[in-house]
DNA sequence: TCCAGATAGTATTGAGTCGATACAATGTAC
DNA sequence: GTACATTGTATCGACTCAATACTATCTGGA
């Protein structure tokens, strides 16, 4: 079966980056998980920096994820924020320590040798098996506001058109939740 | 940095079938490391079916992965097994019951309706990214005895050229530790 | 307008993870 | 034969994780 073969290579380079990452969380006294979650906050725009984005992300229940923040918030790496508009939610916020944290940690630099071509070449098939498969079985893509169908580009950023806000420049290049591929079936 | 797109997209397509064996855990009552960990002893032979096998595979350390074990020896889903040479070590046997939970345990079905050429073509990208990987960073390659340089092969099976002993036919697919490919520099 | 149901998050419990440290037993090299 | 490396275990403490039960807030009809 290659299906087979195809996830076993997938997980055996899943389990080296995180091993990677895992020798960095501990070098700050953190669990794996912890520092995984620091890491997706970094690059989540505020319709996904909620627990509840993070644990779509993390395929984790929201009860687990909740225990994660309350960890994380209790040692200063992030804070709390309210939503202005929604009373039930809350956004998480690296402070100052949590994004030095997140600057420390790259186990893309495993790479760092791998030529050019070759990352080049095995990100563009692996992106389209990811979308491959997030069609298939419907899952979230977690895209950038750039490539999703409710972008609206206007000068210096753009409008999700899906909550009709504008998005400031640095916002666009985060990860959405509600990110979805033009090319969807509706 | 095309690096970090890589491993995320690496990263992501890992946390989906992570998800999926984490839920088939459930199902069963188990951790997903202790699943992971039954899985990966289905695959492996007699040189990697040790606790320190399966810490190298995980990239966790020997006292974690001891407890898992005896979590997993507790619950009747593998055996152990003294090693007739070595008095030190001792080898995990996947029980019947633990057979069934890994047979049960597939998420590779996530890529059931993927195209069988858009698998074939990731596998073999991702296949020599690891391969590239591995040369450069010096990790264990967990190959199977085929594409092994100590292998030797035999009719009906085959010899390993590092122990000397001969593997049977069923254990020349399995995943070794002691696994190097003949390109590898000396 | 109110209320039923959906949604977002928390608290608690119990088995288990995980690294650190310390340890015992066995193998190996000089 | 004795250092030393290697393989595995025991214990501790902070934390994960799912399950269950819970509160608070939002939303969509009648």
């Amino acid at each position: 079966m290659d299906a087979a073969r195809l996830h076993h290579l997938i997980e055996r380079l899943a389990s080296l980056f995180r091993a990677s990452l895992r020798e960095t969380a501990n070098d700050h006294g953190l669990k794996l998980v912890q520092l995984e979650a620091l890491v997706f906050l970094s690059m989540a725009n505020r319709y996904t920096d909620t627990p509840a984005g993070l644990a779509d992300y993390l395929g984790l229940t929201k009860g687990t994820v909740s225990q994660t923040l309350i960890a994380l918030e209790r040692r200063g790496l992030i804070e709390k924020v309210a939503d202005p508009d929604d009373g039930r939610m809350w956004h998480c916020h690296l402070t100052d320590a949590g994004r030095r944290i997140v600057k420390d940690a790259h186990p893309a630099r495993l790479l760092r040798d791998v030529p050019d071509s070759s990352v080049a070449e095995a990100s563009s098939v692996l992106e389209s098996l990811l979308r491959n498969l997030q069609q298939i079985n419907g899952f979230r893509t977690f895209g950038v506001c750039h490539t999703c169908r409710f972008f609206e580009p206007v000068r210096r950023g753009g409008r999700c058109g899906l909550t009709f806000e504008p998005l400031g420049r640095a916002e666009i290049d985060k990860i959405c939740r509600e990110h979805e591929r033009p090319s969807d079936v509706e």
